[in-house]
RNA sequence: GGCCGCUUAGUCAAACGGUUAAGACGUCGCCCUCUCACGGCGAAGAUAGGAGUUCGAUUCUCCUAGUGGUCACCA
């Protein structure tokens, strides 16, 4: 078969030629050992947990290496687009903190335009490219046309693919397969021709030269050195539409973008002998790969299984909705990628995460299950070392997206609200109440008289007790009185009716009083806060201020 | 089903072939304490199973099991 004439018939536009592309990106210089990453993803709509992940990674080790990080924005899958996705992207991943040197970016429109020389980041821009390289392959006799009638294409295909994959009978539609591959392969220019003329479309495959029974070496950055078998499909290079497969495009593009380490899920891992096949015939040296472990879930059979979208927690937007501080996530985030990084972050507790030398031989080999319990121990901790008016200002601004009216609130008692932040906060063993936004609003909610309400009630005593209690408390109280002095008069209370003012003593004979002066503290406590736990409650009182707190412990005993 | 990956406590994970098999989260207990939170001390809890190599195996090899991925004109 005479291939140029062959290449000229299927690529009849195409008139630049590959080395018009090489000349127009040629190879980066950057310094030794600069490492040029990417984020490729494809415009679904959201980010991914397990993407932020490799965002991290990627992002980690070229910056720390002094290379370019950049964003490519894989849309060949029309069908899957979602409109704004690659905004939306760009936005989240900068809300995490990931910032791209070069790649798809917001324009002055809002639109995605690209920065840096080696655009369009787009791969639906990049049409011609992947069609100068198809047609080069063609023209070497390293792929060919397949022309299907449209009954073949999708639905057949697509729909037993899916959901057969258990019954199927594997070895008999491989059998298939290959017997359709090698037929295909035989199709004349003739007939090539023929079809063209009559205006049936095409998909390009490769024309593989690999023995499915035989092994290729390969080396992962993560996994190792592995063995797998040749790739013996005649895999689709272009799509009907002229628009290429993943593979395809990632070939070209990691190769013209320069990029030296591509960061992607295991479940990749399969198709790498695909790639490096496509790479050696294209003539391009093969990037490093690294093949990250998934980021799983257990499911209620208590398997581990992949986080889906619809799990809480798998899109990084979750995390803005239930008020996790991106640093938080991100932190949380850096424990996994690196188990040392905890160590190191003890003992640099004011260091960025971005000083920490992100090691690509510390990275996990195996996927780990996403822990909301260590999460919020991670975000409990960095809230703990911030001020009160930093936690203010992230609360305001979570409320103001998740929850207007207390985000009126807080504007309203601003004073208040930061007072109230600002409990526990600054000494060496800070509180550590919560974990999220959502919680911090119901930390400090009960001192705002549009959100105080009696949540908890008082089991186990006498309303004469509770009534009386309160009223001395309420008649003795001076808002000059120190903690100290404001404490004894407690105590002082609980000795007038009986009950025991020493813990102490108390915990050695409970059966012989009615009460402890816990227990008088309990009265107020829920008088004032309306709940049996809370913070300290002469800082409480000096926050709400006298009039309001009598007001409350007034209005709560005549109620009873 | 073929191929590939993975397997140390509930979770995340350390351990040149030699340790009493770290640490963190979670759980439980005690202490501190007016409740909560913090903090301190402590406890329970693991090398998937079986062979082999070796003086010695969590570590190397093989087998088994479990588990995950993949086998598209999706990425």
């Amino acid at each position: 078969m005479n291939t140029e004439l062959l290449a000229e018939l299927l690529f009849p536009q195409i008139t630049k030629t590959v080395e018009d592309y090489e000349a127009q990106y040629p190879p980066r210089n950057l310094p030794e050992g600069a490492k040029v990453t990417r984020f490729a993803p494809s415009p679904t709509g959201f980010v991914h947990f397990g993407g932020m992940y490799q965002v991290m990674i990627g992002e980690r080790l070229a910056h720390q290496s002094g290379g370019v990080f950049f964003l490519r924005i894989e849309d060949t899958d029309a069908k899957r687009e979602v409109e704004g996705a690659a905004q939306g992207v760009i936005r989240t991943l900068s809300h995490y903190g990931a910032e791209f040197d070069e790649g798809a970016s917001i324009g002055e429109d809002g639109s995605i335009v690209s920065k840096g020389i080696y655009g369009p980041h787009k791969q639906s821009q990049r049409a011609e490219i992947y069609q100068t390289y198809a047609k080069k392959l063609v023209k070497e006799g390293k792929a060919y046309p397949v022309f299907t009638t449209a009954e073949e294409l999708e639905e057949a295909l697509a729909v037993d693919k899916k959901t057969e994959n258990k019954t199927k009978d594997w070895s008999a539609s491989a059998e298939e397969a290959r017997k359709e591959m090698l037929a295909n392969r035989e199709i004349t220019l003739e007939q090539v021709q023929a079809e063209l003329a009559a205006g049936n479309p095409f998909v390009l495959r490769i024309l593989s030269d690999g023995d499915g029974e035989k092994k290729v070496k390969v080396v992962d950055q993560i996994k190792g050195a592995l063995e797998l078998p040749e790739n013996d499909e005649d895999f689709v290079l272009l799509k009907s539409d002229g628009i290429p497969t993943y593979h395809f495009a990632h070939a070209v593009d990691d190769h013209l973008m320069g990029t030296t380490h591509v960061i992607r899920g295991e479940e990749w891992l399969p198709s790498l002998p695909k790639h490096l096949q496509l790479f050696r015939y294209l003539g391009f040296r093969a990037p490093k790969y690294l093949h990250t472990a998934q980021v799983l879930r257990l499911d209620e059979n208590g398997n581990k299984k992949k986080l889906s979208k619809r799990d809480m927690g798998a899109k990084m937007e979750d995390y803005d909705a239930l008020g996790y501080p991106p640093v938080c996530v991100i932190e949380y985030l850096m424990t996994l990628l690196n188990s040392n990084y905890e160590e190191w972050h003890a003992a640099n507790p004011t260091l960025p995460y971005t000083e920490f030398p992100v090691t690509i031989k510390k990275l996990s080999t195996s996927g780990c299950l996403f822990d909301f319990d260590k999460l919020n121990d991670v975000s409990k901790n960095v809230i703990s070392r911030m001020t009160a008016e930093e936690v203010y200002d992230y609360v305001l601004a979570w409320a103001k997206d998740y929850d207007a009216p207390f985000a009126e609130t807080l504007e309203t008692y601003k004073e208040r609200a930061i007072a109230a932040f600002a409990i526990g906060r600054g000494g060496k063993k800070p509180r550590k109440d919560f974990a999220t936004w959502a919680e911090a609003k119901k930390f400090i909610s009960f001192f705002f008289p549009a959100y105080f309400a009696i949540e908890d009630e008082i089991n186990g005593f006498a309303k004469e007790d509770i009534k009386a209690a309160l009223a001395k408390f309420e008649a003795g109280y001076s808002a000059s009185d120190d903690a100290t002095v404001w404490f004894d008069k407690v105590k002082a209370i609980a000795e007038e009716l009986g009950y025991c003012s020493n813990m102490k003593e108390y915990k050695a004979n409970p059966d012989a009083y009615p009460g402890n002066v816990g227990d008088i503290s309990t009265f107020i406590r829920v008088a004032l806060t309306g709940r049996t736990n809370s913070p300290d409650l002469y800082t409480v009182m000096q926050i709400l201020g006298s009039e309001e707190s009598l007001a409350r412990i007034h209005s709560y005993y005549e109620g009873l």
